[in-house]
DNA sequence: CTAGACCTTCCAGTGCGCTGGAAGGTCAAG
DNA sequence: CTTGACCTTCCAGCGCACTGGAAGGTCTAG
């Protein structure tokens, strides 16, 4: 199979797939006497895992670490649960994060609705944006 | 004011005031006799806004044009309410994505509770992460 | 006079995950 | 033989908001 096709089945793009060999995500392949990339079935595999993993919020980083792992022949569990609950902790960080912001913004949504743009001219500056109480 | 005062009482780093500058967010004030940046309390206040504006989700770019409207002496009310409501939907949507992840890596994390070790060296590879139905 | 706290400029790098483009090689169809 | 789709490498840049470091200038206290 060639760049273009596993691209196509993967959903990533050519350039992608160099990257992340490139990165050490996926092994060099063998080439064809032209010196076109021969990528097998398992690539694919390869980079679906990528996908899952990713999708989950892993970083790159932390999927080549686990890919390193599990191409050295052990069984990554130990480190995937780690991860899983790693990002599961900050994935409950960035929503408090967010929802955090998301009331500022309201505040300020509701404070613009009740503004008169009057009162911002008075001031030489829209007063919308401004202390929090 | 000198900069490491503005830094101190702004909360930021001489670094970032002098990257603001750069950036177009800070004015170039005025300087001392020996080349010193001399501040007023305008500058403070400034750096003010910039942060509550931040903490509110905008990028330094919108607020880079806040700014400059501000200054060039109109009222940017209707842009500050624009910018508030496309960023509560940014955020909106943002923490869709966030929830959907978190149920992922919560399926995850009840696959990996229920998943002995033992089948995964079975498979060669963790079955933790692999495709969520 | 000197130490050291603070300031100046300029250039470059961080992290993350790609993405773009140039210059050229390979291969199948017409 | 040519066209055009596909492939190769290499280098560079993006977006965002800083951050680090080198090399040097200034000011104040002791």
């Amino acid at each position: 199979m060639r760049i273009g096709d596993l691209a196509a089945r993967s959903g990533l793009t050519t350039k992608t797939i160099r990257f992340y060999e490139q990165a050490g995500l996926l092994p060099e392949p063998p080439r064809t006497s032209g010196g076109y990339r021969d990528y097998s079935d398992e690539a694919a595999a390869r980079l679906a895992f990528v996908r899952e993993a990713q999708s989950a919020g892993l970083t790159l980083a932390e999927i080549r670490s686990l890919l390193t792992l599990r191409d050295s022949g052990q069984v990554p569990c130990a480190q995937v649960t780690r991860l899983i609950d790693e990002h599961l902790a900050e994935i409950e960080e960035r929503l408090r994060e967010l929802r955090r912001t998301r009331r500022t913004l309201r505040t300020l949504a509701t404070r613009a609705a009740e503004t008169d743009p009057a009162e911002c001219a008075e001031a030489g500056v829209c007063t919308i944006l401004g202390p929090i109480p």
